[in-house]
This record gives structure tokens, C-alpha cells and sequence, in this order.
DNA sequence: ATAAATGCAAACGCTTTGCGAGTGC
DNA sequence: GCACTCGCAAAGCGTTTGCATTTAT
């Protein structure tokens, strides 16, 4: 048996958690803190890789220099605010028939994809009307 | 007038140029190093970000921590290879309809996307059966 | 003289790693 | 005793900035 280990039990609690699934590892480092009272910065980022590498999570890059994750179980694709930057999840792939068109016209063979739609969310929208 | 500044020319050109349109910064350092005899990496920075600013090239983000760049006169996409890590142009933009549809459902004003297709290029591929 | 371009060096932000201490098994 | 987790501190790495120097106008 492996030993306990609450800092990385709660980083896998978050992601499993609803509301969320999305985290920097900041933000993560941040609420294990506020579970837990204390933990260190490196600590998660280790049982981020952990999970990472087993395949349990994946790398979501938004462009803002800082390094994302999500969990791993189903692909779809994220749409970002450019007034606050909030992320929101698309719901479904809208680019199953387009990998196809892009494998044919480019001769690769298309493993996967990275899509972020850029955009002003709603609330943005109507306070920018104010 | 302004005074001649060749790195910041060099920059330019080597956008301007065919042949390739996707830059990091330090393969445009090393491109003005290789064309001027030398250039700081500084300078080039400035360069690149004054062309930012003024609109003329934007920033593109491959997930592999390093800021590239291209002439922002056209719209398209990207896909690279996931074993060399060569990146190439995908022509005409797939994603029109998809904008709209990802509007609909989220009620973001969609205003711009940035998509990575990853895959295995014709030459990993074929060096992958051997 | 003035303003711009440049080089040098250091600051910065975030990620990653080395290492030693603590602790279940 | 061993292996694993953790915290601390520092190293990396790419980007960004402050400052002094040069130089064309």
C-alpha cells in the first residue's frame, strides 16, 4: 500500500469535483491550501505531473502563459472571455468532420486537437453597454 | 524621420519573406544574428513587439511554452507534427460555421479562435515504419 | 540637442528539480 | 529499514524591462 498522501488526495478531489474543470496549477496550489491549511507550491505541481502522466489528466494550454489542466475523460473544446478571461467549456466536438478535411490536405495523420474560441461573454457584453 | 534601425528591418523582412510564417523569437534572433552579424535578442524582442502592437503580426501559442508569431494578414490554422514538432499551415479556415454554433450555445460573442490540430507528418510517419 | 535604436545585464513569472527531513509500512 | 510524501530552496527557461551608449537627424 502506498502511504497517505492528503495533498495529492485533494488535488485529485478537485478535479473530480463538479463546478470546475479546469485549474491552474496556482489555483490548485490555492485551494488545497484552503483545504488542507497548508501545502507546498511544488508538492502539487508533482501530483499534477503524477496525474499527468498517468494519463488521469491533460495539458490545456490558453495562451496565457500559464499551464492548464483538465481531467482527461472526454475531448471538447473551450471558448475564453477577452474582457475577463473566463473559460467556458463548449459543449460536443464541432471538428470531427474538419480533422478529416485537414489529414487529406495536408498528408498528416491527425491524432488530436487544440481549439480556443476567443470571445466576450455575456456579462462582459452588457456591462460594456453601460 | 526615424533613424535607421536594421535589426528592426531585418525582423520585418524576414516576415515579409516566403518560405516560412511562424517565428519565435529566437529563431528570429538567430535569422537577424546569421544576416547582420549581430543583433541582442533584446532588440529583436522590441522589434516583434512593436510589430504586435502596430497590428501587423500576432502571437500564436503551439503549447510548447515559447511565443511564435506570424503576419496577421490572414486567418488560418496550424497543425503539428506530435513527433518532430513541425508545424504547418492548414489552408482556408474550417471552423466559419462553428463560430456561429459556438455563439449559439454558449452566448459569447465570438470574436476570433486559435486552433492546433497535433498528428504525425508524412515523414515521422513513413521513419515510424522503418 | 534631441530622439530613436541598440546592447548589456538584470528582473520577472512560472515551471521544474535537488535534497534532506519526516513518516507510514 | 525502505520507500514514499512533503517542504524548502534554488535552478531553469523564456519573456520583459531599466539603463546607459551610440548615432542619425
Amino acid at each position: 500500500m502506498a502511504r497517505p498522501s492528503p495533498v495529492s488526495d485533494q488535488v485529485k478531489t478537485l478535479f473530480a469535483a463538479e463546478g470546475r474543470h479546469l485549474w491552474s496549477i496556482d489555483e490548485l496550489h490555492e485551494s488545497v491550501v484552503q483545504a488542507l491549511g497548508a501545502a507546498d507550491y511544488s508538492t502539487v505541481f508533482r501530483a499534477v505531473s503524477g496525474l499527468e502522466r498517468d494519463g488521469l489528466i491533460k495539458r490545456i494550454d490558453l495562451g496565457d502563459g500559464k499551464v492548464h489542466y483538465e481531467v482527461s475523460d472526454e475531448h471538447h473544446e473551450h471558448i475564453r472571455c477577452d474582457v475577463c478571461g473566463r473559460v467556458v467549456e463548449v459543449p460536443g466536438c464541432v471538428l470531427e468532420d474538419a480533422s478529416f478535411a485537414v489529414a487529406s490536405s495536408t498528408g498528416f495523420k491527425v491524432t488530436s486537437h487544440q481549439l480556443l474560441f476567443s470571445g466576450i461573454c455575456p456579462d462582459c457584453e452588457s456591462a460594456r453597454q453601460a
